[in-house]
DNA sequence: GGGCTAAACGGACCGTGGTCCGCTTTCATT
DNA sequence: AATGAAAGCGGACCACGGTCCGTTTAGCCC
């Protein structure tokens, strides 16, 4: 039997009980969060209902928000995934245009799905690169393949900027649209700004 | 000498100890703010520095996010009335492009000098109808004087979302942007979409 | 297996946001 | 000026996020 090379991974592995205690704290979470929502979960709750102490919560989330941020990578994956490799139109195979109107609809399920979620998880998801840098970089490739020429980076987080918890907040539940106005909104404004290319 | 007549205010005025302990807490927390970020404010040296207890802080502002709300309110204000009745091109008189593309120049300005105090605010800020409603439908209203037709109430919440913190920290911090190329893409942006109606 | 080291653990502890309720002040009315 | 009621006040109190450090445990080398 081979050993497992350590291949480039750089990071250390992570210790047996360091790995279980994170599973069963995520599991708490995602149990907990089902029951009472986002807002009413405590950190002392998560704990005790992993059966570890609060200490260990800190040490692998960092604070509230990280542990938030956690449960939300786990879709985030999977949204990439599919993206990179799903049916299409989200995922290759459909036009350009066709993709881009299905990243936005799928975007927008995502975030108004995990809406509390990313709420509670503040800066530590909002500012999380990984996040923002990928969906931007595939609205700039396909913005690209379209034709648009321009400042294309600033472009494309300009599109995904509408697709943002707090703006379909204000549109939704003050400015009395629905999700499919919305969309239709989003729509229509991309395909200005793709046809606007002077 | 005729007493005030009510007029039509609801509002029942504030008491007099009421109104001097409001802008006590006010100067106090402008001056710590000065003294050591927004950040590092606790609502316990706002109360101590204005000489009053932690209650009445509570109970003027509701929550330390209602307290940063206040204090950016100040500032909210003198904008609008520079929209509504300063100079042009942010105020009336000069062409709706002119007045569109200040509107964005000084919204992008303002929000970049009040970001932390706009972070601090958190929901009770950014959900402030009052504020993001003022700038929608003057967004809204410059549009269709510039024959702009289709989904307007939601081209200018489009249009205004990229001016959000977030989205600027995004570009700024992490994309290795200035502060004149978000402005330029901003601008950009604007004219695609005015340019691609149909 | 024995022993060593670094990582992980846990829960006591702290600071801060937010609440509560008995006391004080304002002010309209007479 | 006296008075009554409502608004305001203040600081003790609570809950929760986050830290710290002495103790435990996994994993490795002999």
């Amino acid at each position: 039997m081979s050993k497992d090379l350590p291949l480039l991974v750089s990071a250390p592995a992570e210790r047996r009980d360091a790995a279980r205690n994170r599973r069963a704290l995520l599991d708490a979470a995602a149990e907990l969060m089902g029951g009472c929502g986002a807002e009413a979960l405590t950190m002392d709750a998560v704990a005790a209902r992993a059966g570890v102490g609060k200490g260990t919560v800190f040490r692998r989330f960092g604070s509230r928000e990280g542990l938030m941020a956690s449960l939300l990578n786990h879709r985030e994956e999977e949204w990439q995934a599919a993206v990179i490799s799903g049916p299409p139109p989200l995922g290759p195979g459909a036009e350009p245009m066709d993709r881009l109107l299905a990243f936005g609809a799928s975007r927008l399920r995502l975030h108004l799905d995990q809406g509390a979620l990313i709420e509670a998880a503040g800066r530590t998801w909002g500012e999380n690169y990984a996040v923002l840098g990928f969906a931007s970089m595939h609205v700039r490739i396909l913005l690209g393949l379209l034709g648009v020429e321009g400042n294309l980076p600033y472009l494309a987080t300009a599109i995904i900027a509408p697709l943002g918890i707090p703006v379909l907040r204000q549109q939704i539940d003050h400015g009395g649209m629905t999700e499919e106005q919305v969309l239709a909104g989003w729509s229509e404004l991309v395909q200005r700004i793709v046809k606007g290319t002077p």
